[in-house]
DNA sequence: TTCATTCAGGACCAAGCTAGTCCTGTTTTG
DNA sequence: CAAAACAGGACTAGCTTGGTCCTGAATGAA
């Protein structure tokens, strides 16, 4: 299906808000901010850190902040860090899985020129050219004011967010 | 995950199998040739021909052939047959899923330019770029003979073929 | 020192999707 | 008429994803 996996689209959204200004934000301000459940913040945040895109601070009053700037983060490293390396098959280079028939597969090897394709395409694209305009971000706000915002939901409660290319 | 579904890998493998000449060959003879199971090869091709990638002639002696020459398919367009349209999100411009909360998505739209560079991407690679050297094809041969061949499995029985985009 | 806060790192479960198989037609050839 | 071959479903097992929850460790404030 070519679908990206849910928690990259959250991931993206929590890294935009998470912002280019460094500040230490909790999870739970920034699953209020951006209407994310909590729990599923806090997932994504810390695959982020373990991916080394975010930095974290232990403690009462620690939370999390980029480790680089947005325009420094291409879209590939996300997805990577959510999904693992990209391969859009087992046969591509560098993929973990060996292909147990190889000598036979029609299409060896084949499949790197358009994963090579994808992965240029990813590449070329940072998180800040998905950022929003500036006047569309909710600033941040007490937990009990911004608890009480609406919800963000990729595609739904009831849809499927299945991503498709066309 | 960016992956690309088995039934998609085995769809390349069939169709570049099917070739260029035009010639009418069963689903039992491409499942012997290329090694997978021939139901699955049979299901591969009735998807095929719904996309109107490849043509069908029914009864005995009956059989497939392609639509089109291998260079005339984008690779993407036999990603569409399988997976349907391509679209990374459900955000994504054309996708039958309509985000609930577009209001407060802070990436609304932004994914969309991933989208075409990866589209891109898939449209301007055709099978014929997929296709092995000839001397690596299997010539037609009676199914007596072609049966007995080494199966090709993507990924190996065991292993899953899970694909990846780095 | 003690306690509240916040992240770390798993385990766990339900739901959905994929792959693969099989069965019953229908069409065409000989 | 019989055999060959495609058409179009239904069906099932297994995996993956998503989402939740629990326990523990680190930090800072009172």
């Amino acid at each position: 299906m070519l679908k990206l996996s849910k928690l990259t689209d959250y991931a993206v959204v929590v890294l935009v808000r998470l912002g280019d200004d460094f500040a230490l934000q909790t999870s739970g301000g920034i699953a209020a901010a951006t209407g994310v459940p909590e729990p599923t913040v806090a997932k994504v945040l810390k695959i982020m850190t373990t991916a080394g895109l975010v930095c974290s601070q232990r403690g009462a009053r620690g939370g999390y902040r980029l480790a680089r700037s947005l325009s420094a983060i291409p879209v590939a490293d996300v997805i990577t860090a959510i999904d693992g390396p990209i391969a859009l098959t087992a046969c591509v280079e560098h993929s973990p899985a060996i292909c147990d028939s190889s000598a036979l597969c029609p299409v060896k090897g084949r499949w790197d020129r358009v994963n090579s394709a994808i992965l240029d395409a990813l590449s070329g694209i940072s998180l800040a050219d998905m950022r929003p305009p500036a006047r569309d971000v909710v600033p941040v706000q007490p937990l009990s004011e911004a608890s009480a915002m609406q919800s963000y939901h990729p595609a739904g409660a009831s849809v499927s967010t299945t991503a498709f290319v066309e």
